[in-house]
DNA sequence: GTGGTCTAGACCACT
DNA sequence: GTGGTCTAGACCACT
């Protein structure tokens, strides 16, 4: 598992940060089926945040299949196949995607100027 | 003044819907400079929505130059050079998308990926 | 709203008896949609649990398509179709049955004998 | 002894699943007075799961007299007469009934209905 | 007033 | 050790 990263200061709450960070690693391949979580405590210890807010981001990592608990052993990745983790990005994507053309389409800027932003910043912002 | 619709029932709160497509008919110049905006409370009754949530609309856009009030006569929308909305607009943009494009890069997308999906998607979404 | 009743000494968690009673009062339609639900601080106060235990409730409900969320208004029953809420109770009632049939099957209960024993004991249990 | 399965997955606590297999092929006979039960070190390997585990199931039954110990030699099927099991059986089976069925008319569920469903999923649920 | 989030600590069952 | 639940209080944004 690699270092995760949470940012108090941030106005995302920090059980979603946590959520689209552990999910996008399950997604992209790095942790691999069956691997065990670190514990909900010992990962509230570390990232110096409270018990509830790690179970809050558990809990939703599982409700969205990404995980599944053992209790008394802890938590563990899902065995998903290619395909269904195709699919969990695709519908993470289009859910994003979603509201944030219709911002675009609101302010009247077009598919090619937007494009054109995108490829101007999507390596340095 | 188009039309304003607002959607009470979105998680984006409301006097950020007003401001947002309030400043962005500025920006497109279909609010000329001068133009009395409608009142508070006349704004407040028709969208039936809270006195309150539309004072903070106008007052953000005060804040951020797009207009300027008269106390006792109402609020018009500001003298702005064709140079300052493209700045504004460029402004309001790039806000943005470095937060999306940052959530797109945790994804592990592709600038081409998700330049394909934003194609694939600006018209139907 | 009828009255809710919650036993924190029951091994039932809280937050899921007042999933239970809240969904099965829409689903059986005593609650009309848009009803406005108590709000969450009254309804702690009122059963005396922690706000935390009644989010937790309403978050399964609102998750779940029972009732929506105006934030600064409150929550609302959703609207429903009696096709929705024939499906949500059918759904709700092969979960569990499923889990309860299962133990009487372990125990060596035959379908008849368990009709049996319903028959004799729904109305007194 | 009948083969014993256990689901390390399931919300079921482990050793209730060993105490309600093992209890029930008593009642049912499968398993004759005086039998010696497999010891708790080789059912915990076998299984694949703790000795504390295996040992709380298996006190669990001695407590509710399905089993009885000699130490030094191990744990034997206690002697009951058919009425014994009988009563066993019908204690065991009133005790989740009484909350199954709570439940179910929590959902407004009537008798009516629920056999319904019950004739209709025995077999395959 | 309304929800949304978070903390720091607690007690419990299970392994 | 593990997760599951709960409390009592806090601060915030929004209406």
């Amino acid at each position: 598992m690699k270092n995760i990263e949470v940012a108090t200061t941030s106005k995302k709450p920090i059980y979603q940060q946590l959520f689209e960070q552990i999910s996008s690693q399950i997604i992209r391949g790095e942790l691999a089926t069956d691997t065990l979580l670190p514990s909900i405590r010992t990962t509230a210890k570390e990232l110096r945040i409270s018990v509830i807010t790690v179970k809050k981001a558990w809990d939703e990592l599982e409700q969205k299949n990404f995980i599944y608990t053992i209790p008394g052993k802890g938590c563990f990745v899902s065995n998903l196949t290619k395909k269904d983790k195709a699919q969990m990005m695709e519908e993470q994507i289009l859910t994003r995607l979603k509201t944030h053309l219709s911002y675009y389409k609101t302010l009247g800027l077009s598919k090619e100027d937007l494009i054109e932003y995108i490829d101007k910043y999507y390596e340095n912002l």
